[in-house]
DNA sequence: ATAACAAACTAACAATTGTTAGTTTTAATT
DNA sequence: AATTAAAACTAACAATTGTTAGTTTGTTAT
C-alpha cells in the first residue's frame, strides 16, 4: 500500500481539519478548499471521505499496538516498560498530533470492518498496559492501588497529550518526558 | 430561566446522543426518534439545535467555574484544595457524565457569544488551578516540577473521567476518590 | 509531434440537513 | 360542553451533503 504524494497531502490536511471541528463537521468541500482544488478533484486520489478517516486512524493505531507488544515482551522492569510507553506516546504526539486527535475523537465514525478492528486494537492495547501494571504490582515496583484507576489515570494523560501540546509547543521533548515520568510515577505531592 | 419537563428530556436525551456520535453527527431527526416524536415537534420546546448544545454545556461550565472559585478562596492547604477539585470532577461525572462528554468533545460547536464565554471560563478554570499549584509549590506541599506538566496531567485525567466511568460504573465513589487522590498526588510507583 | 496518463475542472444528482408554516390532537380549565 | 393552551402532526422549504459523469488541462514518454 504505497500512498501517492497527493494522497498524503489530503490525509495530512484532513487530519488537521478533523482535529479542529471533528470528522462529521468537515465537508469534502472544506478539505478541497484547504488544498485549493474543487471537491470533485479529491476523488482522483481517494475513494471516499471514509477512506480518509481510515487512513488517518488505522496506521497510528497499528503503531501503538505493535510498539506496546514489543514493550510487553521486552525483558526490563515494569517501571522501565512504563517509561517506554510514555516515550511512545510522546513520540507519536510530536510526530503526528493531528492524527492522534482524530483517532481520539473520531474513531466512532469508522465503519464496519475498520471499526471492529480499531476497537479490538484498543482493547488489546489496554490489556497490554494492564499486564505491565500487574507485573509491576507483583514485583512491588508499583503500589497496590485499584488497578483500573492506575490504568485510566495514566492512559488518559498520555492519550490527550496532543491537546496540551497544541498550546505549548515550546517545551523540550526530553524535559517533557522527564517531567511526565516524574508526575505519573511519583506524583506531584 | 425555568426549563419545562419536556425541555429537560430533550436536553438529557440529546446529551446522550451527542456523547455517542458527537454534535454534528446527530440530527434533529435522531433526537426526535429517540423521544418518539417527529423532528418538527421539537421546535415546540427548543429554539434550535444550537440552543440544546448551549443548555447542555454552559450550565456545567458555570458550575465548574463557581466551585473552583470557592475552592481557591477557601482557607485550606493546597493539597486539600486539590482534593476538593478531584471531588468536584467526580461529583459532576457521577451526576451528569453525558453532558460532561459533550462539554469536552463538542464545545467548539458553540457559536458567537457562548463560544467566547465558554473559552473564557475554561481559561479561568485553568488559571485557578494554576494558582492552587503555585501556592502548593511555594509552600513545599507540591514538588517543584514543570508546572504546566503538573496542570495538564492532573486535569486531563479529571476531565476524561467520564470515559472510564462509562465502562466501570461498579466502583464505589469513595473508593474512586481515595484512589484518585493517591494516584494523582503520590503517583503509582 | 503525438500518445498517454494523471489530475484538475464543470455540472449535476439524490439524499439529508435544520427549520418553518399551518393544522390537528390531547389535556386541562372554565 | 365550550374554551384554551400545549404539544403533537404533515408537508415542505432552501441549503448542504457526499459523490458521479464527462470533459479539459498539463506533463511526460515515445
Amino acid at each position: 500500500m504505497k500512498l501517492s504524494e497527493r494522497k498524503i497531502e489530503i490525509i495530512t490536511i484532513s487530519a488537521k481539519l478533523f482535529k479542529e471541528k471533528g470528522y462529521s463537521a468537515v465537508t469534502m468541500r472544506d478539505i478541497a478548499q484547504a488544498m485549493d482544488i474543487k471537491a470533485a478533484s479529491l476523488y482522483n486520489h481517494i475513494k471516499s471521505k471514509q477512506e480518509i478517516l481510515v487512513l488517518i486512524i488505522i496506521e497510528i493505531a497499528e503503531e501503538f499496538t505493535n510498539v506496546i507488544n514489543e514493550i510487553v515482551a521486552s525483558d526490563v522492569s515494569a517501571i522501565q516498560k512504563i517509561e517506554k510507553v510514555i516515550q511512545l506516546h510522546i513520540d507519536i504526539t510530536l510526530r503526528n498530533s493531528d492524527a492522534l486527535a482524530c483517532l481520539n475523537n473520531d474513531w466512532m465514525h469508522l465503519a464496519n470492518t475498520e471499526l471492529t478492528y480499531f476497537i479490538k486494537m484498543r482493547e488489546e492495547y489496554e490489556e497490554s498496559f494492564r499486564t505491565i501494571i500487574k507485573q509491576g504490582i507483583a514485583n512491588d515496583e508499583i503500589k497496590n492501588l485499584n488497578i483500573e484507576v492506575i490504568i485510566f489515570s495514566t492512559l488518559s494523560t498520555l492519550r490527550t497529550l496532543y491537546i496540551w501540546y497544541g498550546k505549548k509547543k515550546n517545551i523540550n521533548p526530553e524535559v517533557l518526558k522527564a517531567n511526565m515520568i516524574q508526575v505519573l510515577l511519583n506524583g506531584i505531592a
